[in-house]
DNA sequence: GTCTATAGAATGATAGAC
DNA sequence: GTCTATCATTCTATAGAC
């Protein structure tokens, strides 16, 4: 999926083959803005080494993105983006199970998605970057994918701001540990069944 | 108390007034690094800067820090020193309170340490820095300094290493999210309490 | 749209005088 | 120990030819 595309509100017009051109070039350098930010970390991303990658001269990017931070913002909505399928599909394959344990899949598999890039973890998730934040845009994009998740956590009884905040916290913790310390392993994905039972649990216990 | 008479291990004769001065001036070195990574971030400190703070050049430094990499070091080392400390300090506070209560203190007490400095944040607990890990003798001093957070777990029924998991992964996602999103305040902080009473009956209820 | 050339700035680090 | 001078590199970004 092309972001541009994604952004736009209004019915968009057939696109010109130079305009698909255009977008599929835009394309490969997010893509090889992914890859090299997964070797250096997000904040030892280079525009040339981007540039290189894609087969182009770093002054040609200039003509897909106005800049780096222009980079960054689309990385960064990506991710958000990409965020929110992923919750569409985690809540729509939990059908038959008991709400803690459809609970449990969903917490490991949040720290999955996390693990899954270290990149795309930093940019969304840490202030990684320095002297970059997010644009108005981008933020309002995660803000609204955010939002999403919080609504697909009702189903569990997760409604209270503090439990919210609860959640975030052990979902987060979890994937960050995970992350820092067995980057390819499953250590903390292990623990998602039992977070989820502690947090539904102690939740309900709560609410009587 | 000075970093590099920390290391020592052999009993220190005393020191010249030569000595003397080259430690004060190292740590004077190392608090202006804190407090310029406390505006830029970690990753974007800067050598000039640093120099510029304590008042003198750039190449003035290197009498001090071999490289960059070994001033990141010292901070890495102190930053866990710092933590053995307040280990130290907020086991010895809890006395006349029950288990779930004195976890509570401890997990605040925790999320205020990360809150405190986000430099200090980055350089233990992200990876922040393109390119640095910890030399060996300073993750060595890292190890050493959670050993001594864990055992001091124990005192509340935290052992099994599972469990030791889980409470880092609620701990340092409570601290996370406070950083991350309400840098200032005390959001998350007010939830320990919660996440402790929730954790530690979770955790007894599994024992029994 | 892509390129070469380059501006302009910052960085970590070293050589060598004092 | 501290300095000046400088190296060598890297970086984002722009100007302008093609």
């Amino acid at each position: 999926m092309i972001f541009s595309t994604v952004l736009d509100i209004e019915p968009t017009p057939a696109p010109t083959p130079r305009q698909r051109r255009h977008e599929q070039t835009r394309a490969e350098i997010l893509d090889a803005a992914w890859r090299l930010a997964e070797e250096t970390g997000i904040a030892g991303l280079s525009l040339r080494e981007v540039a290189r990658v894609v087969g182009l001269k770093a002054p040609s990017l200039y003509t897909y993105f106005d800049s780096k931070d222009a980079l960054f913002d689309a990385m960064f909505a990506e991710g958000y983006l990409q965020l929110g399928a992923a919750v569409t599909e985690w809540t729509a394959t939990e059908a038959d199970l008991e709400p803690a344990d459809a609970l449990g899949t969903v917490i490991g598999s949040w720290i999955r998605f996390c693990q899954h890039s270290l990149a795309r973890y930093q940019i969304m998730f840490t202030r990684a970057i320095p002297g970059w934040e997010p644009s108005a845009e981008a933020y309002a994009i995660s803000v609204r994918e955010y939002q999403r998740m919080a609504e697909a956590l009702a189903a569990f009884g997760i409604t209270d701001p503090g439990d919210l905040d609860l959640y975030t916290a052990v979902a987060s913790g979890l994937a960050a540990q995970q992350i820092a310390n067995d980057p390819t392993g499953d250590r903390w994905v292990r623990l998602a069944p039992t977070a989820a039972h502690m947090l539904f649990d102690d939740i309900e216990r709560r609410k009587r």
